[in-house]
DNA sequence: ATATAAATCAAACGTTTGTTTGAAACGATC
DNA sequence: GATCGTTTCAAACAAACGTTTGATTTATAT
């Protein structure tokens, strides 16, 4: 990875995060990493291509994250089988923390509005980064969730998947909202609350 | 409302259902009307005000149905304290029951989309049509949820909000992630099942 | 039937879009 | 130091964008 192609990662990232995907524009991104309008094409081959290559770039870390913390948290129980919240904790944190952090703001933005923007190069994404995870996941919740036939379990990560893109979008306008400033502790412990609020849900399934 | 402008708002719900603001461009939406490309202009002036306009004619019949709600439950109860699981049934109901319905369906992804898409035209719309049924329903939640602080209580009620958006954001993909069609009947329950799980959040919080 | 207002139309406005080109500059290898 | 492949550059490409114009048609009212 050249120095060229990580500036013009890092302020596509930037530029997809504020106008989205359709609205970002080349002529801003290379203007903003100091480099030739021609650069992406010639490094990236296509606008599609660069989002593509961006994105996988990101969350390929996430997922390792949320793998390898599954694996610790399964070693920890007999038989494997980790507690509901525990899950839900494991997949939703590496995400939703990256918002408190200075670097991981944007892409998490940027990927926020992606999945509201299902171009066509999303399919690919979906079936190299989270398919693997996502049945990963459904094995270690049906273990977690007995009660629950195969399809209700899919339907509960789905809303815990809902839960938290609608969170990574709605996240920067609560500010907004608000008033007044929110201090980072507060950002923290409203983090704390949600990945509470998602586990909850999941634990009362079934309970009708 | 005269002809020609009801059928631009519904060629326009359709484009910017598919492509969300950015994406959407006034000449297919024209053309999806069987209309002059001026006629935007004409009629609504650009094409920000055709979307804010389109939005506020959509969501106001959601909202009022939302408060009307609400004020039959509070009639219910003595001192008009609302079960939470109820309050919530109340607020994310009417939005997502719309999914299902053969002219709602287009509007929810629009919103959805344009929710992710912070345009100007949108703070107007958080200010005439959101702030004071928020304000209505935080006031309700508060008397259901005397154990929390009213920080606390809209951080719950933002909760709500992200997970319903993220909902609506994600359902159409759900279809294309299971490899097989899903009927009717799957939907309701999915739907049911998922308001379950919101309230369900909502009454776990508190209880760390 | 005439006059006035409202609505529609084809055509063009200037800008911006993603992408391509071919030459110039660079770095490494022999 | 010449030669090679790689990278950068300014410039141009056609296409699409939101918007405007001025004439023309349609509807309303006198």
């Amino acid at each position: 990875m050249t120095g060229t192609q990580i500036k013009v990662l890092e302020a596509a990232e930037a530029e997809f995060a504020e106008h989205g995907f359709a609205g970002a524009s080349i002529r801003n991104i290379t203007q903003r990493a100091g480099v030739n309008v021609a650069s992406i094409h010639y490094h990236f081959g296509s606008k599609e291509e660069l989002i593509k290559q961006l994105l996988l770039y990101r969350i390929a870390p996430v997922n390792e994250l949320r793998l390898s913390r599954l694996a610790e948290e399964q070693a920890k129980y007999p038989d494997g089988v980790v507690p509901v919240a525990m899950l839900v904790d494991v997949m939703v944190r590496p995400a939703l923390e990256k918002i408190l952090s200075t670097d991981g703001a944007l892409f998490i933005r940027a990927m926020a509005r992606c999945m509201s923007e299902p171009f066509a190069g999303m399919d690919d994404i979906d079936r190299e980064v989270f398919s693997e995870m996502f049945s990963t996941f459904c094995r270690a919740f049906s273990k977690s969730l007995p009660h629950l036939d195969e399809s209700a379990v899919i339907a509960q990560m789905n809303f815990v998947v809902c839960s938290m893109v609608g969170m990574m979008m709605h996240f920067p306008r609560i500010e907004n909202l608000h008033g007044t400033a929110i201090t980072d502790d507060k950002y923290k412990h409203m983090l704390e609350s949600f990945i509470h609020f998602v586990a909850a849900g999941v634990e009362g399934a079934g309970n009708v």
